[in-house]
DNA sequence: CTGAAAGCGCTTACAG
DNA sequence: CTGAAAGCGCTTACAG
């Protein structure tokens, strides 16, 4: 059997009250009696029931984080941040998915208004904000962390994308290069603007090329560039992945990287240090931005006012044989 | 305020013991006051607390998922497969870390001793297997995601390691490559000492190095043995990390891949085809064997016995560029 | 400084 | 088929 407040109360001679108190440190208790009681819980191992005192108290001392997907490249380092940060608050981290689309989400709801979790981190399912906007109206406490470029009325957390693409023009136009191709993410996305936006403020004279984020999205543009002999002496991908894709169009087409044509990537997920050659990127923080989010939840939950505004963390970027 | 059992009990004219009935769909419910206590719960948009139920009936409904770091490749992979099995069987989720080491563990421990969670699937962090021991004595349900080769007196899940390593050198074979280099991981895994075997049941005459499964210990050992003269046609990696270090290698010293030496890779990680030349590599199953400890946790947790012998689940040979 | 009692929101014998 | 009551394991006014 598992042992109770009311075991530790009766091995301790004291109220189930007092045990409680030296538990949480809260109301004057004797010195002599707490030592007691802690010795007692000690030796009985006693571990308040998570579920009782969430019952008791109203909370669950749980964060929830939705994403829409685990297997993306970045998302990892994210968690990581998440995860780090909630435990080290003592804090419990559940898991929530998109990947059944309607029936996920349904699911999901459901746990919110099972009070399951006391607020949310979120990296944003497609077109599930106005939904993510209900439940905080209704008092759901939630940060997102944004990577499409929304600007949702609760607090969130991004990267400096238009400094980003500013950086990775700046970059190549010291190395002299003059007439840059962008491929883009889908231009839907407000970071996908940013970034394009930066770009330009540095280098105007862009030919772009919509993408979609994929590494054969970026093969096939690549494909079509070099077919139709279009004039480029650089590449602007607007991820990693799909600069993996031109990498490889260039050098089948016999086009030496960064000789010929230098090429500037986003987000530096692992694989970018395993291309061919290595790729030079703009690195986003992303483990930052999720313990950046988990942060600002937790003082929320504490009490603390949140800032209105984004917390907005930088971009870097990192060089490395594509574009030296 | 939220909407409680009580709300709907007083609305529907009928006490909470039958309002928790038609919830639960256990007990005889006349068919009209069922249908009048299921629209007033639509209509009060009703949902359990799922801290009350679990009190009540003192099990939570989430399993509890422990594993060593976010950020490994074949990460995302796994807990995607296990999320997708426990949320259709509409359960939660709880993830746990042991960044911190024995700071991380302590509270892991605490987190299983207040029931915060039914079960755990654990993908094992280093040297943890004599505490998950005692917990599984204690009456926590366990499966483990067994990358190490340990073999635990609790339900697993295992890939082939055997049998994928027989898979590599069969294939090299084949094509004719007769003098092949393994470097393996770190040999105290048991994995390790299985895809090795395995290799070896086909071609015994291999050159072994110990590797550390990372990409620079990985060219670092490619170096080595090239400086040192070595004659060799073909190299078999015990991960694709470390496979893509000793591509890496041998450009660098002009050797090509797979004309001069053939690379295959064990896991089939993302990156594994972005590598150049892309690598042919052992496959493991890893979301199947996500979703595999998954469902088996969730069966036992169900009440189904537990099969005494691990699942195994088949390894693939993926067939690429590095060796054809 | 300490305790009895009510309450958190459910489930589950037990009785009818 | 239905309900009153006890109980799950805590916390928290309230009273002393």
């Amino acid at each position: 059997m598992r042992v109770t407040i009311a075991d530790v109360a009766r091995e301790a001679g004291v109220s189930k009250t007092t045990v409680s108190r030296v538990i949480n440190t809260k109301g004057e208790v004797d010195g002599s009696t707490a030592a007691r009681v802690r010795e007692v819980i000690a030796q009985l191992g006693y571990v308040p029931s998570s579920g009782a005192v969430g019952l008791a108290r109203g909370s669950s001392r749980t964060v929830g984080m939705l994403v829409p997907s685990l297997t993306w490249p970045w998302m990892g380092e994210l968690l990581q941040g998440v995860v780090d940060t909630v435990e080290a608050a003592d804090y419990g981290l559940l898991l929530f998915t998109c990947n059944r689309g309607a029936e996920s989400v349904q699911r999901f709801t459901t746990q919110v208004s099972a009070r399951a979790f006391d607020g949310l981190v979120v990296v944003e399912p497609e077109n599930t904000l106005s939904h993510l906007t209900t439940l905080h109206r209704d008092g759901l406490p939630i940060v997102l962390i944004d990577d499409r470029g929304h600007h949702p009325e609760f607090p969130s957390v991004v990267t400096t994308n238009h400094e980003g693409g500013a950086s990775a023009a700046r970059h190549l136009l010291a190395a002299g290069r003059s007439r840059p191709v962008v491929l883009t993410g889908p231009q839907h996305f407000g970071c996908v603007r940013d970034r394009l936006g930066g770009f330009r403020s540095v280098l105007p004279e862009v030919r772009v090329v919509e993408g979609d984020f994929t590494e054969l999205g970026g093969r096939l543009a690549m494909e079509r560039l070099l077919a139709d002999g279009v004039a480029f002496d650089s590449v602007f991908a607007h991820n990693d992945i799909s600069a993996a894709g031109v990498l490889r169009a260039l050098r089948a087409a016999g086009r030496r990287v960064p000789d010929d044509v230098a090429v500037v990537g986003f987000d530096d997920i692992p694989m970018a240090e395993h291309t061919e050659p290595p790729l030079t990127t703009v690195r986003q923080p992303t483990r930052r931005m999720g313990e950046a989010a988990a942060r600002m939840l937790l003082s929320h939950l504490g009490g603390t006012s949140v800032p209105d505004g984004p917390a907005v963390l930088p971009t870097e970027l990192v060089v490395r044989h594509s574009a030296p």
